[in-house]
DNA sequence: GCCGAAGGTGAGCGCTCGCTTAGAGTGCCC
DNA sequence: GGGCACTCTAAGCGAGCGCTCACCTTCGGC
């Protein structure tokens, strides 16, 4: 069984074990290839020439360039939400399980800051059908940190107004750090992930974690 | 002389200025079609469409798309900046000024959704040298809030460890109210702000505001 | 050693894209 | 009232798009 330790930077891709080879490899040119410039702006032939293929091969694997959209922002969801559903079912406290989840979804955002960046700011690229099935995994995402935080309201250890209102912004701030999370800048995944804690374990009013 | 309060809902929009008559029309079809659709997904055809004139019409007073969208990214953070410099320089100690210029850049972000969108996320879509004049811009934006949160510091007002990482969160959050703000939803831009204000207050280890 | 399934390619179709051009309509200056 | 600058349109160019099709190769089963 996995822990939410493995989502730091060396973390295997979600894509592992999809099959055949060469659809792997068409997945994950897509990714790179949607990350860098965007699902409009990449061509079909660019990603299947970054999958060493021919641009007729792709439609061996995938019906439309859409349904490659659809696969990842799929996978990647289930992912993020199988990181934050290990983070809320660990032992501890509110607090520290609010804590775990922060930096364990941010690690991801950041460590595979590619994929994360696809899986959410290519929603809207989606037809309605498949929108609508993702936009179902981010409700469960959304209640998988509100739960956390009405447990720590319940249990007096958060201070919290507007429980719905700080999960948004809570998700929003981890979320965020796809778009602007640089590889070579001078903070690490797992330095983000814990500064992201900190804050917000503030947000909510936890009382401070011993060091 | 504009005050932060300028920035609530009723807002005027920063180009109201663009002369002549049809170059602001196709400005304000073009961020309304870049926020709905992408810029790459936007055709030079749909902006001349919603400003009511002919395909070629457009490169009368612009002389390629990417133009249309660097006036805007440039006008959008022009009004940003504006909006942060003017409540860094309000009266009041670092917590009160940390408060406003959160809230009014909340507000706009919510109330100028399109425009902020367009703004905030279109930005990769721009060349290297309009790109690099943005981002200078941005750097900018950086400095003000920076500047509070140091000075918050400075007089023993905030507790922060990390002051560049979490002004890279403060901004990262009000930014990507542009991202899940719906007009149509439960909150109202001046709601958002002011729960934003509170959050960031939170962040900094700011003592509670009188109420 | 032949066969069918699976996975691949080169060529190219129909379409839409960003953008250009030739020319028409309009109003202002002298 | 003639010339000119400005604004706009109808038509369309060349390029590149998503995607298809006819055909080729490889390989396990018998």
């Amino acid at each position: 069984m996995s822990t939410a330790q493995d989502t730091a930077g060396g973390e295997t891709e979600p894509w592992e074990g999809v099959t055949p080879d060469a659809a792997r490899r068409l997945l994950v040119a897509a990714v790179e290839a949607f990350a860098e410039r965007g699902y409009h702006a990449t061509t079909t032939r660019d990603i299947a020439g970054r999958a060493g293929m021919s641009p007729a091969a792709l439609y061996i694997h995938y019906k439309t360039k859409e349904e490659l959209l659809h696969r990842i922002s799929r996978i990647g969801h289930d992912r993020a939400l199988d990181i934050l559903r290990t983070a809320a079912r660990t032992e501890g406290s509110a607090t520290d399980r609010l804590a775990e989840a922060v930096s364990s979804f941010v690690r991801w955002h950041a460590g595979r800051r590619t994929t994360a960046r696809v899986v959410q700011y290519e929603l809207d690229a989606l037809g309605p059908e498949a929108r609508a099935e993702i936009l179902a995994l981010r409700r469960q995402v959304d209640g998988e940190v509100r739960g956390i935080i009405e447990e720590g309201v319940a249990s007096g250890e958060f201070d919290v107004i507007d429980v719905h209102g700080t999960t948004l912004a809570v998700l929003s701030l981890c979320i965020d750090v796809a778009r602007w999370f640089n590889v070579d800048g001078p903070r690490t995944p797992d330095e983000v992930g814990a500064l992201y804690a900190d804050l917000v374990l503030r947000m909510v009013g936890a009382a401070k974690q011993a060091d």
